[in-house]
DNA sequence: CAAATGATCCAAACCGCTTTGGATAGCGGC
DNA sequence: GCCGCTATCCAAAGCGGTTTGGATCATTTG
C-alpha cells in the first residue's frame, strides 16, 4: 500500500543504506545523490514505517499519557483536555506520537509496566498527583524518563515537574480578600488528596495566619471539582451563623456553581459578597474582556501542557540529564467579582 | 531492559518459534510445554514488543484520533475529552493503542496520508464533521479504515458513523415547548457549519413548521459553544421587542450562560422563562437528581466514544465489512427550567 | 510390519529500517 | 607509477517478533 525504502531504492537504482542516508543527513552521500533520492521520496509520499524506524533503533518516538478512570475521582475532565492539546501540539511538532492510556484505576501500575516492557513508548506523563504519589518510586524505579503535571509533597527523590505555584496564587488571592476587609473567607477546594489542593490550602491558611484569622472548619470543603458541589458549598455556607463573606473556588466550574448559588439567593458578586477563582483558561469557559467576570489567579493550563511536553521531551533525548522543575507563576487578575465586605450581607 | 521472546525462548531451551505458538494460543503445541512457557512469560513480566510484533503482522494495533486546532474552532471542548475517554476504555480492553494527533487546521489531510504511509495506525475515527466534510472522501480514498463521530450530509458514499438523532432530539424538544404554549422560542446552537448543529436547526424548525409557527431569524443564533455566548445570546434576545419565551441550548455550557443571562435579568427559569438544552452527561456538569436543573435531551458522550470505538475495531478487524452505522436516540428528561409560557414575562 | 498419520518442535526467511564494516574509485603527492 | 586519502556507495547483520516449510518421533492403520 505504502511504497518502502527497498522499492525506493531500487527505483533510484541505489542501495537502501545509501537512501536511507540520503534522507537522514548523513555526511558521506553526495549531494546531487541526496537531492535526487529527497525528489524521489517526495513524489513517492515516502514516509519511513514508524514502527520498523523505531525497532532498529530502539526508540519509540511515543510518549504516553496515562489516565487512570475510577469512580472515586474523574481526571478526564475540561482541565485535563486542555493540557493533552498543548501537549499534543508540542509532540507533533517534534515528530513523537502521543499516545492515550485510559486504564483502571488500580491497572496504572501494570500499565507502566506494560508500556515499559512492550518498548511502546520513549517517557511517559504523569497526571494529577497525589500528596504522596507512589507512581513517582515506581517510575523512577523502572528507569523510565516521566514528567509529572503537578508535584507530590511525600517524595524526597529527586524528579522532573511542572507546576503553577498554587501556595503563592492561594496565598495571595486571601490576602487580597483580607486587604478588603473580609475575615470569613471560605475554600471550596479540589479533592482533598489531590497535591495542589493541599497546596491551595496552605497559601490559605498561611494568608490567614498572617492577617490573624482563625481558619474556621466550616468554611473549607474538599471535594470533585464540579458545578453542584460549588452551589451546594455556597448555599450552605451562606446559612451558617456566621456566613463567608468571600468564596475561594479551585476551578472555574466550581466558581460557576458558585455564582449559581448565591445568585439563586439574590446576592450579587462584587457587591454583595466576593468570589475569587483559579482561572485555567479554557476556552469555552473563557474569563476575560475589560472587567472580567471573575476576579481570578489566572494560568494557561494549554500552555503548561506545551512547556511539560517539551521539558519531557529534553529528558527522552539527553538521558542523564537532571531532573529538570519548572515553577509557574499566576497572575492575579482583577474582575467584576470582588470587592470590600459589605456588613450587612 | 526487558526480556525478549529469544531470551525466553533460550531460558526454557525452546525454539523462538514455539515459544510464540503457545503464547499466542496455536494448536500444535503440547499442553504441557505451553504452560510451562506461559509461567515462565508471567515470571519475567514479558510482554511482545509492541514494534516488532506489528512489523511482523502488518497491524499497527493502534487507532489515532486526528485533532486539528485552528483558530476558528476548538475542538478540544469538554465533549470531545468524554468521547475520547469513552474510546480509550474500549481501545485498552481490546488490546489497541489510542494515539492523538493534534495537527493544525490545514495540516489534517497531510496528518491522514502521513498516519497511513507510515503504517501507525489501522484506522482513524473522525471528530466534528461539517455539513460538507472533505475528510470523508479522503479517507476513502485512501483506504483507511474510519468510522465518524456524527456525520456529514452533503456526502453520497457510504461510510460508517455514529450519530445521535439530533434532528428528532430538537424536534421533540421543541415541540415540547409548544405544548407548553411557547410560540417565540430561541436556538443558541453550535457552530454554523457543524454538521450536528445544522440537523438539530433542522429539528426544530420542522417543529415550528407543525406548530404553525413562522421561524424568527433573529431567534436563531450559531457560533462556538462557550458560556459568554450562551450569556450574551439570552441578554440580547430578552430586549427585542418580541423576546423569546423558551431557549433551546445546545449545549450544558451554553445553558449555563443563558440562565446566568436570565438570571441576572431577574428571570427565573421554569418560570418565567424556559431553557431545555443538550446534555452529554458530562461528569463535572452533572444535570441529575430527583429535577434536574435543566430540562435536557440527554444522551452520553462517553458511551457514544465506547460504542463507536467498538464499531470502528470491528471495521478494523473485519475488513469488507460494510458501512456500519448507529443512531442513538436521547431521552427527554424533565428538569425544573420548562414550564408553560408566562404572559407578563 | 511397513506406511501413513498426528503431534510437537525447530530453522530460517521475512517485516522495513538502521548501522557496522568494508569496497571502490578518483586524486594529489612523492 | 605507487601510496595513502577522501568521497561515495553497498552488503549484510541486526532490531524482536511471526510464519512457512520442514524434521522428528510416537502412534495408527491396512
Amino acid at each position: 500500500m505504502s511504497v518502502t525504502l527497498k522499492q525506493l531504492a531500487a527505483s533510484l537504482g541505489l542501495s537502501p543504506t545509501t537512501v536511507s542516508r540520503a534522507l537522514n543527513g548523513f555526511p558521506e552521500v553526495n549531494a546531487a545523490t541526496r537531492k535526487r533520492v529527497e525528489d524521489a521520496a517526495a513524489r513517492a509520499n515516502y514516509h519511513p514505517n514508524t514502527r520498523a524506524k523505531s525497532l532498529a533503533t530502539g526508540r519509540a518516538q511515543a510518549i504516553a499519557h496515562v489516565i487512570p478512570v475510577s469512580t472515586s475521582h474523574e481526571i478526564v475532565n475540561p482541565v485535563f483536555a486542555d493540557f493533552i492539546a498543548g501537549a499534543g501540539e508540542t509532540y507533533a511538532r517534534n515528530g513523537y506520537e502521543m499516545i492515550l492510556r485510559v486504564v483502571n484505576d488500580d491497572d496504572e501500575t501494570q500499565a507502566y509496566r506494560d508500556l515499559l516492557a512492550r518498548g511502546s513508548v520513549d517517557g511517559v506523563m504523569v497526571h494529577g498527583p497525589r500528596t504522596f504519589d507512589p507512581r513517582i518510586k515506581l517510575l523512577t524505579e523502572l528507569g523510565l524518563p516521566f514528567l509529572v503535571h503537578g508535584r507530590t509533597s511525600g517524595v524526597n527523590t529527586p524528579y522532573s515537574w511542572l507546576d503553577i505555584n498554587n501556595q503563592r496564587s492561594f496565598h495571595r488571592a486571601t490576602q487580597f480578600l483580607c486587604d478588603f476587609g473580609h475575615r470569613r473567607i471560605a475554600l471550596i477546594n479540589g479533592l482533598q488528596d489531590m497535591d495542589f489542593a493541599a497546596r491551595r490550602r496552605n497559601g490559605y491558611l498561611q494568608a490567614l495566619e498572617g492577617a490573624g484569622i482563625a481558619p474556621d472548619p466550616a468554611l473549607i470543603r474538599h471535594a470533585e471539582m464540579t458545578e453542584p458541589y460549588g452551589y451546594r458549598a455556597a448555599q450552605e455556607m451562606i446559612q451558617l451563623t456566621e456566613p463567608p463573606t468571600a468564596f475561594l473556588a479551585s476551578s472555574m466550574i466550581v466558581a460557576y456553581g458558585i455564582r449559581r448559588g448565591l445568585s439563586d439567593l439574590g446576592l450579587k458578586l462584587g457587591r454583595d459578597i466576593s468570589v475569587i477563582t483559579h482561572d485555567d483558561e479554557l476556552s469555552y469557559l473563557p474569563n476575560d474582556g475589560d472587567v472580567p467576570m471573575f476576579t481570578a489567579t489566572r494560568s494557561s493550563v494549554r500552555e503548561a501542557g506545551r512547556r511539560a511536553a517539551n521539558m519531557l521531551l529534553q529528558l527522552v533525548g539527553q538521558p542523564g540529564t537532571g531532573p529538570l522543575t519548572e515553577l509557574m507563576e499566576t497572575t492575579l487578575v482583577l474582575g467584576a467579582s470582588t470587592g470590600p465586605v459589605r456588613n450587612c450581607a
